[in-house]
DNA sequence: GTTAAAAGTTGACTGCGGTCAACTTTTTTT
DNA sequence: AAAAAAAGTTGACCGCAGTCAACTTTTAAC
C-alpha cells in the first residue's frame, strides 16, 4: 500500500472512531457531521470523500465489525454439532452484534434488509461473505441427513436468514426482550427444520388436494 | 362526526393525496414539505399536526392502502383451499401492493419491520389487525391436519411473515424478479411447511446426538 | 529541480425538515 | 350576544446534510 493510501487509511478509521463514539454518547440524530470532521481533526467536506452519506458512516462500522465477528465464527464452529445448534450459535453471536447499540442496529438492518437502489452493490457483497461462511455447515449437515439432499443450499440459507430477521423484528417491537431472543430463534428454527405440518401429513405437500 | 373532525379528515386526505402525487411524480426526497402544503391548499406548519414527520405521510398512505387490500382478502378468502395456496396468494397480494411503488414500499417496510421507537405502538395495532385476518385460517388448517396441532398460531404467522420479508428483500437487492416472485415464494413456503429436514430424519429433532 | 497534472481538502453556501410564538377561527360560558 | 377559552393555522426561523468552486498537497514528466 502507498503512502498515500496508508494515509486515507487511516483518515477514513479516524472518522470512523470519531463517528461512533459520537453517535454512542449523543446518539446519530444529534450528531452533525461537522462536529464528526472536528473531533477526526479534518474538514467537514473531506467526510464525503470518505462516505457518500450520514448513513453510509454507520454500514461502514457494521460492515467492519461483523467482518470481524465472521472472522471469528469460522475460528470457532464445529461442523459436527447439530445444525439446529450450530445455527443458533451463529445467529445468536449476530444478533448480540447487531443489537449492541440500538440505533445503530436499526439504522444498519433497515439498510440491509431493504437497501437504496445505489447500495445493493455493496449490500451483495456483504451477503455473499454470508454465504461463504454458512454453505460448508449446510452442505456437511446435509451429507450427514440432516437436512433434505434436494434443498438448495441458497435457499436453505435464505430460511434461517428470514427468521433471524424476525426476531430481530421482534425485539424491537417489543414482543420478545433480550433474554427471550435464542429461545425464541431455537423454536423457530427448529420449527422451520421440523416443518409446519405434522410428521404424518394429511395431505401430501406436493400434490394438494383439488376443490371439487 | 362533528362538522369540525369532518374537515380534519378532509385536510389529511388533501395533504395525502397532494403528497402521493407529488412522491409519484418527483421521488420522495425531491419532494419538499413545503410543496406539499401549497398543493394542498395550508401551510407549511399545518402539515405537522396531521403528521408528525415526513416519513409519517407514507405510512398514513400505506396503511390506509393495505386496510382496503385486507378487507378484499377477507371478503374473497377461501378457507377450504390448501394452506399453502392460501398463505401464497394473501402475501402475493400484499407484495403487489406493498412495491407498487419501489420508493414507498421501501420507506414503509423499512419502518414496519424495524420501526423507530416512537412508532412501535401503530405498528404493533398493524400487526395485530393481520393476526386478525390469518389467525382463522391457521385455526382451520390445523382442524384439517394441515399444521401440527402444538405449534402457537403466532408462530406459524410468523414464519411465513419472515419469508415474505425475505422475499421483499430479495426483489430490493434484484435477486428475484418481479415474475420470479410467486415461484420463489411458494418454494419457501412449501419448504416451510414439510421441513428442512429428510422426512425420515436422520436424527431426532428434540433429543440432538451429543458429542461422544 | 521545475513544472504540469492529478488527487485531496476545505468551509461558505443551498435547500429542506422540523419548531414555535403569534395569530385566526371555532366552541363554550355567562 | 359578548367574552373567554380552546382548537387550529401559519410562516419566519433554526440547525444540519450534502454540494462545489477555490485552494493545497502529492505525484509524474521532462
Amino acid at each position: 500500500m502507498s503512502r498515500r493510501e496508508k494515509r486515507k487509511q487511516q483518515t477514513r478509521q479516524a472518522i470512523l472512531e470519531a463517528a461512533i463514539e459520537l453517535f454512542s454518547e449523543k446518539g446519530y440524530e444529534k450528531t452533525s457531521i461537522d462536529e464528526i470532521a472536528r473531533a477526526a481533526g479534518i474538514g467537514k467536506g473531506t467526510v464525503y470523500t470518505y462516505f457518500t452519506t450520514k448513513k453510509a458512516i454507520i454500514r461502514g462500522f457494521c460492515e467492519y465489525e461483523l467482518e470481524q465477528v465472521h472472522a471469528e465464527l469460522v475460528r470457532r464452529s464445529n461442523q459436527d454439532t447439530p445444525i439446529l445448534e450450530q445455527m443458533v450459535a451463529i445467529y445468536m453471536t449476530e444478533f448480540k452484534q447487531v443489537t449492541r447499540n440500538r440505533e445503530f442496529g436499526r439504522l444498519f438492518m433497515r439498510e440491509a434488509v431493504f437497501p437504496d437502489d445505489a447500495e445493493v452493490a455493496g449490500n451483495l457483497e456483504v451477503d455473499d461473505k454470508y454465504f461463504q461462511l454458512l454453505f460448508p455447515i449446510i452442505i456437511t449437515a446435509k451429507n450427514r441427513g440432516e437436512l433434505r439432499a434436494e434443498l438448495e443450499p441458497l435457499h436453505i440459507c435464505a430460511h434461517f436468514y428470514s427468521l433471524f430477521i424476525l426476531i430481530i423484528h421482534a425485539w424491537y417491537t417489543g414482543r420478545v426482550a433480550g433474554e427471550e431472543v435464542e429461545d425464541g430463534m431455537r423454536t423457530l428454527f427448529q420449527q422451520a427444520i421440523t416443518g409446519l405440518q405434522p410428521r404424518e401429513p394429511h395431505l401430501q405437500p406436493d400434490h394438494p388436494i383439488k376443490q371439487s
